[in-house]
RNA sequence: GCUACUGUGGCUCAGUCGGUAGAGCAGCUGAUUCGUAAUCAGCAGGUCGCCGGUUCAAGUCCGGCCAGUAGCUCCA
């Protein structure tokens, strides 16, 4: 007989199968010792798994104790779990001390078959599969991780439940990384680093709204002027249009009557008005002023547009969440015939922006949701057009059944940086809806007016939302390209001070960006001062340096580059910006 | 918005059974001039998130708001 050494965790499925058999001793434990809470669902998820309780009491840290000791206990009981079926009817009877389960088990098919697991006294309904016997969970190395509040079926408007969330390895070692890591992200929180470095700040006075310090905006206008580098040679032109326009343009759009809830209104002149919460109406507005001709399609128009969405407070969560962002958005017209090319030179611009942070990525193609405006015949033709361009591009996707917009399928990226952790950013989303509301036209090589296609998309997502990702994802010590300050200049004595200037400026003529540390502290602190702030290079220079005009080079990663020329210091730097190397 | 929790000087935190606040770091001043991650001394800084209640007395108890955290819902 197999022990759980060798089980496999190799296979997405064999590790849903330990979490969900994770889940079921979870659930014994929490009915052994308290027989009153209620079970409602525990599936495995991605890294684990959870299950939802209703309970009379809050679960606090303590009770998670409590509750994984007992499951120690029940792996030691080495309990068969075992699989039986029963009709509808007994079925209904056998669970009618759990409202969620009688629930569940009527919405299931008249005539499907109702399958339980049983291990020792406790009996889940579930469709399984699992482990044979909680023997095969290694005691020591799962943990309960956190609990939460989650909705009974997602929904808002119905009970709120316990979630307890746990984590399980077959070995020790394996959770005690995963904790590490978990340690690790904590530490590379962008509300922090944001704080210690002097990137942003989100106030109580303007909840959701993120007042930029200098080094952040050092920051967003780098990353600006790079996205302005990258759309020119890419073909798009820029324009800006209005924070605020009035109501019969959101009518016109339709954000007034689906998105009003979220849209800053005031009253001007006996006129209503909304600051935008999308930049897509503004841009519609624009093509429309002029007549085009099918020779100037595609036609890439970019906007690095300040949006303002009202979103629930309790969804708000640093940079990643705000109600106040720029979209680095770009609408592209164009005419189907040119959809495929346009959405493969869309992939291959992201391709180039997302490898130079580093990041990786997976792209889900979203399918027709059920509430969707336009003909399915158009909708198949689109979300095929987006998968072929994937695949020319040689890129893998899942798909997200009926996640598009009602507007249109969509190709979601999704980010991984370098803790593995995802983040959804770039999008590239087909209109078939906008060019219609705003008539929009092209006049064809016929002579005949047509109607053109529309794409939505953002590479960056929004400014916020990628300083955010690439603040964890560097841990704060940006590629010298990026970094808010390059040089720290260092005298070593107050002898070297003036020379100090003289290179800070020196450095500042060549277009980086350097400070001098003139206090009179030991260098061993100014060092320590530096490296908290991630500062690229330290420039050291002492009496030695003074004598030799030369500068004493040190990376932030520890590294002594020894003493050199600023001409040498400075083509050093030169080729580590111009490359956006990551050091 | 919902559930749970949190809210003390710029930051990290202490404050015991209610008796009108402490520390370290950062800051400022002075001394020190010391070559690769913390020199020493002194000074200054808080109506304890806000409003109300209980009490002779509230940072400490109660209520309501506000903000934040974890998640749910939603989403760039």
């Amino acid at each position: 007989m197999e022990n759980a050494k060798e089980l496999s965790f190799e296979n997405e499925a064999c590790r849903k199968t330990y979490w969900h058999s994770c889940s079921h001793v979870m659930a014994q434990a929490v009915k052994r010792l308290w027989p009153e809470v209620r079970l409602a669902i525990g599936p495995a998820i991605d890294g684990g798994w959870y299950y939802d309780f209703q309970s009379p009491f809050a679960f606090t840290a303590e009770h998670l104790e409590q509750i994984e000791a007992e499951m120690r206990n029940i792996c030691k009981e080495k309990l068969p779990l075992e699989r039986f079926e029963l009709p509808r009817a007994e079925a209904l009877a056998f669970m009618q001390a759990e409202p969620f389960k009688l629930e569940l088990i009527r919405d299931l098919p008249e005539d499907a078959a109702i399958s339980f697991y049983r291990q020792g006294e406790f009996v889940d309904l579930c469709a399984g599969p699992h482990l044979d016997s909680t023997g095969r969970i290694k005691a020591n190395a799962f943990k309960l991780t956190a609990c939460n509040a989650a909705y009974w079926r997602g929904d808002s408007k119905r009970e709120t439940l316990q979630r307890i969330y746990g984590v399980a390895f077959p070995k020790k070692e394996e959770l005690d990384a995963c904790l590490a890591r978990i340690e690790e992200a904590k530490k590379r929180d962008h509300r922090r680093l944001g704080r210690e470095l002097g990137l942003f700040l989100l106030l109580e006075e303007g909840p959701g709204f993120p007042f930029y310090l200098p080094n952040g905006m050092v920051l967003k206008n780098t990353l600006i002027d790079y996205w302005r580098e990258v759309h020119k040679r890419y073909g798009y032109v820029e324009i800006s249009t209005p924070m605020m326009l009035n109501r019969g343009l959101w009518e016109r759009s339709g954000h007034w009557q689906h998105y009003k809830e979220n849209m800053y209104t005031t009253v001007i002149d006996e006129t209503d008005f909304a600051i935008k919460p999308m930049n897509c109406p503004g841009g519609m507005l624009v093509y429309r002023a002029e007549p085009h001709s099918y020779r100037d399609l595609p036609l890439r128009v970019g906007e690095l547009g300040l949006v303002h969405r009202h979103e629930l407070s309790g969804a708000l969560h640093g940079l990643f969440r705000v109600r106040c962002f720029t979209q680095d958005d770009a609408h592209i017209f164009m005419t189907w015939d040119q959809m495929l090319d346009e959405i493969k030179n869309v992939i291959r611009l992201f391709d180039e922006v997302y490898s130079v942070f580093g990041l990786q990525y997976q792209i889900e193609v979203s399918t027709m949701p059920e509430d969707h405006m336009g003909e399915v015949e158009v909708w198949d033709f689109a979300t095929e057009t987006l998968k072929k361009a994937c695949e020319e591009m040689g890129k893998s996707y899942v798909i997200n059944e009926g996640d598009g917009a009602f507007y249109g399928p969509k190709l979601d990226f999704h980010i991984s940086d370098s803790l593995g952790r995802t983040w959804q950013c770039g999008t590239i989303q087909l209109d078939m809806q906008l060019p219609e509301r705003f008539e929009l036209s092209y006049i064809g090589a016929d002579g005949e007016k047509h109607r053109p296609v529309m794409i939505h998309r953002v590479v960056f997502g929004s400014l916020e939302r990628i300083i955010g990702v690439i603040t964890e994802h560097f841990a704060g010590a940006f590629p010298l390209w990026l970094a808010p300050v390059q040089v720290k200049v260092l005298p070593v004595t107050d002898r070297a001070a003036a020379y100090a200037e003289e290179l800070c400026r020196a450095l500042d003529r060549s277009g980086f960006r350097a400070e001098t540390d003139r206090r009179s502290e030991k260098l061993g602190y100014k060092i320590r001062q530096a490296q908290a702030m991630k500062v690229p290079y330290m420039a050291i220079v002492g009496d030695r340096d003074l004598e030799r005009q030369t500068v004493s080079v040190r990376h932030r990663s520890g590294k002594d580059l020894g003493a050199m020329s600023l001409d040498a210091f400075t083509a050093l730097l030169q080729e580590e910006r111009d490359t956006k190397a990551i050091r």
